[in-house]
RNA sequence: UGGCCUGUAGCUCAGGUGGUUAGAGCACACGCCUGAUAAGCGUGAGGUCAGUGGUUCGAGUCCACUCAGGCCAACCA
């Protein structure tokens, strides 16, 4: 520090000249307030009809197609579907200012299990029995909830900015719809594909109905368990004579065994009873098979008193076992064999170590039949699932002399088939020994009463046979062949999505189409009961014609025509020459369909749109959701996947990482966030997260985007305000100071991120290089560095018209990068520079950066001049803590340059202006000994000196040269031309 | 339990094919400015890269396991 003088400023009284000065001047208020305004922009909106411009607008240009993925028409958006229609939202609105016709079709699902729940609960409600209401009443009602909710759903979309053709949705109820959807399926009939098959379906008896899980509580029961021999009759020489014991809670469906299984995990051993009372069912001398773990508990059960066991038993040796089952011959039926297979779901815990499996009866006993299927077809095996039970609960031909006896009754108490079970297991020596469990068990939500498992008769769609005519597009031969050839033709976004689907393609069973409901569109086809034929079919000469008969009727009526009085006449007359064998199918197609056909009747059949998509863009819980069935959908009827691209974006989760849930009381909801802070708070939310992955929002998340959103507000608004004084002259480039080509060069950097961004879906890419920028380029660096010249310079200074020019630039550079991210306050900025009725960001392109922008060599350069920079505002730094200066305008420091490289760079620059001191000098000698260094190396010294002169009273410089002008004696010779020329105008 | 995925500063994110003291913005602390002012600028302090064990001269980066979390495995969408 030397002894210069204090600046005598501070005594002398100055004068005002704030008003002399071009300070920023706007009415773009600084605080947003945009929960009134945003509403008031989507009525603007509505006004000038924006929708219907931008696609005039983009008549003609390539059309980019984002399909909507249809919302459940029930209930109000939570975060989910905020996060999920921002993105959309985001795709859209950048494709289209790309330069795309990218046009937004929103949809809805209304189909399906939860509205007729809703539905039934108002019934209920009123004391009405939905059985007593006719059918296509009641589905009437579904369709007036589903309009109702796609009313309020599509105004909460609308409310988060999303643009779109809301005035024209699609939905899967549309009566055009229903037609299309229908006559779909009949194409998978046509082709042969569809098929007639069973599953085992939760099933009330007394409601005579099949449930859904959600529609199933368990409560306590009592249940009959019994543990029954199944002789070994081939397979291991060493078990001869020996039985596998089973244990179950379920005797009635004993009749329905097909097999035994049994876990390659668990220890087994073969063992012999060696003492038992007289008349026990378990008999000295007898040999069974058991689990190590369970032998004690099964033999006291037994009331066996004491048993040795003979040898161990290995998986490998079971596995090839074959048992009778143990009512073989009783009424000449059960002459089956029972194979022993392999099933993750057996454990040593309670029972034998050994499953009775009965494929009909039960969701595992199903899954590990359909495993083995082909195994056990090269048994000899039969893999038909027998229907031991009918809808009334009564055991059926296919359970042999048990026939009639009934597993519950119509008041939902047990019937007699257990007893009789037990009796003729007993009466075939197969007992070992029987008990009662306290357990839960399903209930029919609506009786109270339980539910059993039964087989039931279902239409599936085949994965693996060979497809015939009918269908087109591909050369593979079965639908799943089709799938997995159309996942590798597909792009993802992220990739591991192509891994999730393709896995489950190749892994997944045939497709099960049908469903025993009410609302939604029926499987319109006819069977045969006596041949099994269904109509359409390969060999049926009228499909295409029944199909035509189908559609127009539906187009008119919606799928209610088949529900309706007469619909077997109407439908197949003239088609057969006998109706009476035909059965109508009453059966409705899983909802799944509804949307995997979206495609079909939304995307070709509006000429907005165009087939395939370009992108399909769910949560990632769509890989076997609609991802899924629109493939299969579409491989079945197109051959090929109707998108081009797949994105998935991740679950939103608490601040903590975890589930949002009600009971937590941690979850976020979009209209609490839109009434607080705003839309565009929350798609700045949006953009900001890696939305690939799951995603974490709550209070302190919001606040900070809050934070980053008035970052971007604050540095719009002084643009703003600072553009009140640009003449709108342009200012050719070659004429631009350096700094300046620097901007526009680090603008154009910015823009080949932000359009990657974009392309690559990648929008928090674009979110951080656009911020960055404001914070980094232009609020800490441009703009502070400019003031000087943008408030102070006489109206004529060139400097100054060139940095308006390319703040005028930066701005609307900035506001369309912005416009797909935050559309509102985009918006707002946007009219603030453009103003006119039918003005709007949003009908613009974004800009292209012009080519000579880019100047890799001076930003280099300039990067060179920051490294000396920043030692000069190190230096300063030091002063300012020794109260020896205030602002930087207090210092005229001295910069040794010690790098030729350095030195070069700051050759012909201003660089007092550029360090935003008063003075400054740069040499190359060395520096002296305790010269301000920076800790990284940089080969610069700053020795500080306060600025000598007087404060300039406009300007704030303190400059010797402050007094020498004659009639403005305290300002600098340049404030003192501004003053002049301001003066001349007036 | 199986399929897919995640775990880098308080928060949101960067960290090609393994290679110098792990980066940015925000928030925070301290200071400056008072002509972007419920603003602006500067400086600074924050990380055993979930953990353990391996491969390697060398691992946030590769491998295995563990822990934590998410989605899917519904006649739910």
């Amino acid at each position: 520090m030397t002894d210069t003088p204090a600046p005598t400023s501070e005594a002398t009284p100055t004068r005002d000249y704030s008003s002399t000065l071009n300070l920023p001047a706007t009415d773009f208020p600084m605080r947003a307030g945009l929960p009134e305004k945003e509403p008031k922009l989507i009525a603007r909106w509505d006004e000038m009809k924006l929708y219907e411009k931008l696609r005039e607008t983009a008549k003609g240009r390539e059309q980019f197609v984002l399909h909507d993925g249809p919302p459940y028409a029930n209930g109000h958006l939570h975060i989910g579907h905020a996060l999920n229609k921002i993105l959309k939202d985001i795709i859209t609105r950048s494709r289209q200012m790309m330069g795309y016709d990218s046009n937004y079709v929103p949809g809805w699902d209304c189909h399906g299990l939860p509205i007729e729940w809703k539905v039934e609960e108002e019934y209920r409600a009123k004391g009405k029995n939905k059985d007593e209401v006719p059918i296509n009443d009641f589905r009437a009602e579904c369709r007036a909830y589903a309009e109702n909710w796609v009313k309020i759903q599509s105004e909460e979309f609308r409310r988060l900015g999303v643009e779109g053709d809301f005035a024209h949705p699609y939905t899967t109820m549309a009566l055009a719809s229903e037609a299309v959807i229908a006559t779909e399926l009949l194409k998978f009939a046509t082709s042969g594909q569809l098929y007639r098959g069973s599953k085992p379906v939760m099933w009330s008896v007394v409601e005579k109905t099949a449930l859904a899980e959600a529609e199933v509580e368990y409560q306590d029961y009592q249940s009959d368990t019994i543990w029954v021999k199944f002789p070994v009759v081939a397979g291991a020489p060493e078990l001869d004579g020996a039985a596998v014991v089973i244990w179950t809670t379920t005797p009635w469906t004993i009749p329905g065994n097909r097999a035994i299984s049994y876990s390659p995990k668990i220890a087994y051993g073969l063992y012999e009873v060696a003492e038992a009372p007289e008349g026990n069912w378990a008999k000295t001398g007898e040999k069974y098979v058991l689990a190590d773990a369970l032998a004690e508990a099964v033999f006291k059960q037994a009331k066996v008193t004491a048993y040795t066991k003979l040898a161990s038993v290995s998986a490998a040796v079971l596995g090839k076992l074959t048992c009778a089952h143990p009512l073989r011959g009783l009424s000449g039926g059960y002459t089956f064999d029972v194979p022993l297979l392999a099933g993750d779901h057996v454990t040593d815990d309670t029972g034998t170590g050994f499953v009775h499996t009965a494929p009909g009866h039960g969701r595992e006993d199903f899954e590990v039949w359909m495993d083995y299927g082909r195994e056990l077809t090269e048994r000899g095996i039969s893999t038909a699932i027998p229907f031991t039970v009918d809808d009334d609960g009564f055991l059926t031909d296919a359970a042999p002399g048990l026939t009639g006896r009934r597993v519950i009754t119509d008041k939902g108490e047990k019937g007699d088939a257990n007893g009789a079970v037990i009796e003729a297991l007993a009466a075939a020596g197969m007992m070992v020994a029987r008990g009662r469990l306290k357990h839960t068990y399903p209930h029919s939500w609506r009786s109270k009463k339980p539910v059993i498992f039964r087989n039931t008769p279902q239409w599936f769609v085949y994965m693996d046979r060979p497809i015939g005519g009918g269908a087109s597009g591909s050369n593979a031969t079965t639908l799943r062949a089709r799938a997995l050839a159309a996942i590798d033709d597909t792009a993802f976004y992220p990739p591991a999505g192509q891994t999730r689907l393709r896995s489950m393609i190749e892994n997944r069973p045939d497709w099960v189409l049908s469903r025993q409901r009410a609302w939604g569109v029926p499987i319109a086809v006819f069977r045969n009961v006596d041949t099994g034929v269904v109509i359409p079919g390969p060999e049926f000469a009228h499909n295409e014609a029944y199909a035509a008969r189908i559609r127009a009727a539906f187009e008119v009526e919606g799928a209610d025509a088949w529900f309706a009085e007469g619909a077997k006449e109407r439908f197949l007359k003239g088609f057969v020459d006998d109706l009476e064998p035909w059965e109508q199918v009453t059966d409705i197609l899983d909802v799944w369909f509804d949307s995997g056909s979206t495609h079909e009747f939304v995307l070709k059949s509006r000429p907005d749109l165009k087939w395939p998509a370009d992108v399909y863009l769910e949560g990632s819980d769509q890989h076997r959701g609609w991802f899924h069935s629109s493939l299969l959908e579409s491989c079945g009827v197109n051959g090929v996947a109707p998108y081009k691209t797949v994105v998935t974006h991740g679950f939103t989760m608490a601040e903590d990482g975890r589930k949002m849930s009600k009971s937590l009381g941690n979850q976020v909801l979009p209209q609490d966030v839109i009434k607080q802070s705003g839309a565009d708070i929350l798609r700045l939310w949006v953009a900001s997260t890696d939305y690939w992955e799951d995603q974490r929002i709550g209070k302190k998340i919001l606040d900070a985007n809050s934070d980053a959103y008035r970052k971007i507000r604050n540095t719009l608004r002084w643009m703003l305000g600072t553009l009140a004084h640009y003449d709108g002259v342009a200012v050719a480039y070659a004429d631009l100071p350096e700094l300046e080509r620097v901007m526009l060069h680090k603008l154009a950097e910015v823009g080949a991120e932000v359009e990657e961004g974009y392309r690559e879906y990648d929008f928090k890419a674009v979110f951080s290089s656009v911020l960055n920028f404001m914070n980094i380029e232009l609020s800490a660096f441009y703009f502070d560095v400019r003031k000087d010249a943008l408030y102070c310079d006489p109206k004529s200074s060139l400097k100054r018209r060139t940095a308006l020019h390319v703040v005028a630039l930066l701005y609307d550079h900035l506001v369309k990068w912005l416009a797909p991210l935050i559309p509102f306050t985009a918006e707002e900025a946007w009219l603030e520079r453009h103003p006119g009725d039918t003005s709007s960001v949003h009908l613009e392109l974004f800009p292209t950066v012009p080519g000579e922008w880019t100047d890799a060599a001076l930003d280099e350069k300039w990067e060179k001049v920051k490294r000396v920079r920043r030692v000069v505002t190190g230096a300063l730094e030091i002063e300012r803590r020794e109260k020896r200066i205030g602002s930087s305008l207090e210092a005229a420091p001295m910069v040794h340059v010690e790098d030729k490289d350095l030195l070069t760079a700051l050759d012909e620059l201003d660089f007092a202006e550029i360090c935003i001191t008063s003075q400054i000098a740069v040499t190359d000698t060395p520096a002296p000994e305790g010269a301000f260094r920076l800790e990284d190396g940089t080969p610069v010294a700053v020795v500080p000196k306060l600025a000598e002169g007087r404060k300039c009273a406009r300007s704030w410089k303190i400059l010797p040269e402050v007094g020498s002008d004659p009639d403005y004696p305290d300002v600098t010779l340049r404030d003192a031309q501004a003053l002049r020329e301001l003066a001349a105008e007036a």
